[in-house]
DNA sequence: ATAAAATTTCAGAAAGTTTTGAAAGTTTAA
DNA sequence: TTAAACTTTCAAAACTTTCTGAAATTTTAT
């Protein structure tokens, strides 16, 4: 297999598991493109190499940048700019999980602890299951949660070690 | 707030959630419903609860079925089928992950191992960029998996008490 | 065997998401 | 200041996913 296929392989890989993570399939695709360029590359380039229009790749690079996993680059003399991808894993890792954690977990917790506010006879089952499940959703995903928050703060060495215990 | 209230609160929240994580949002909102019912519930009651046609209901109640997240249950003199929710959350963490991980990581796995042998000199810098972004996606996402099937596999106290220590 | 009661299927419709590309806006070298 | 080079925006179009509901199929009590 060629570069050039191995390449558009992986690409194409990466942005179908973006789809199922909820990351749109452009976005995953630029992310995955930059990550195995060793130079920075322009918006044309980025444009030509996925066949992309200019709207959705400045739209996309973009919100890369916004979750802090890709960077600007200028060049002296040149008016363009250039795209870098955080090239280091487990930042990556870090990095998406933080954003996630905001955008999509502190809602959750906002709502649990609304509706565990409900009124009414605990006796009644129907409160009774209600209130359970919601207390029982809220206590793993605050342990999921000071996880996550743990493994963002910590420095990538003590990931690692942890994860390893975790391993065995 | 009165319970039909926060049980449409929680049921849009777990819906939405879903979305932003590759599940559809009315497999997630009928997973919900299920959480906090204390009964079984019959395939009409889903269609009336949800405002959802009978099709719907069905192809959603099936795939979470499929998932290992909602049982058939059948009382003795009815026909009609009831579909009752499995309540603990570490289960139904770990049967969501086991799921993804057979469907997602799996596939993944082999790309990445397939793309990994693209022909050419190790020393083309293009090349070098390529395998090494690869190799170390493949070493994180490998960590990753062997966590998760810790998990999977573990009972659910030695797991709690894995993620005490994580979490300090 | 029958028929009533239920579940399942699936083609088309509706809803939601992503992409395009032309126009507007911004930056910079001269 | 100008104008060329570039980036950003956004409405409409294309595409993808989900949902509906009527028809087909299966199940079960008699």
């Amino acid at each position: 297999m060629k570069l050039i296929e191995s390449k558009e392989k992986f690409i194409n890989a990466w942005g179908t598991l973006g789809t199922s993570w909820g990351i749109n399939r452009t976005m995953a695709q630029v992310h995955a493109l930059l990550l195995v360029s060793p130079d920075a590359l322009s918006a044309e380039e980025i444009m030509a190499e996925l066949n992309i229009s200019r709207g959705n790749a400045n739209m996309n690079v973009r919100t890369l940048i916004d979750w802090g996993l890709v960077f600007k680059e200028t060049r002296s003399g040149e008016r363009k700019e250039f795209f870098v991808a955080e090239k280091d894993i487990w930042k990556v890792f870090k990095q998406i999980a933080k954003e996630r954690r905001k955008r999509e977990l502190e809602p959750i917790f906002k709502v649990l602890d609304d509706v565990k506010k409900v009124e009414g006879d605990k006796r009644d089952r129907n409160i009774k299951a209600f209130v359970d499940t919601i207390e029982e959703i809220e206590r793993f995903t605050r342990k999921a949660d000071k996880t996550l928050e743990t493994m963002i703060k910590a420095d990538e060495n003590w990931l690692m070690s942890s994860f390893m215990k975790l391993m065995r």
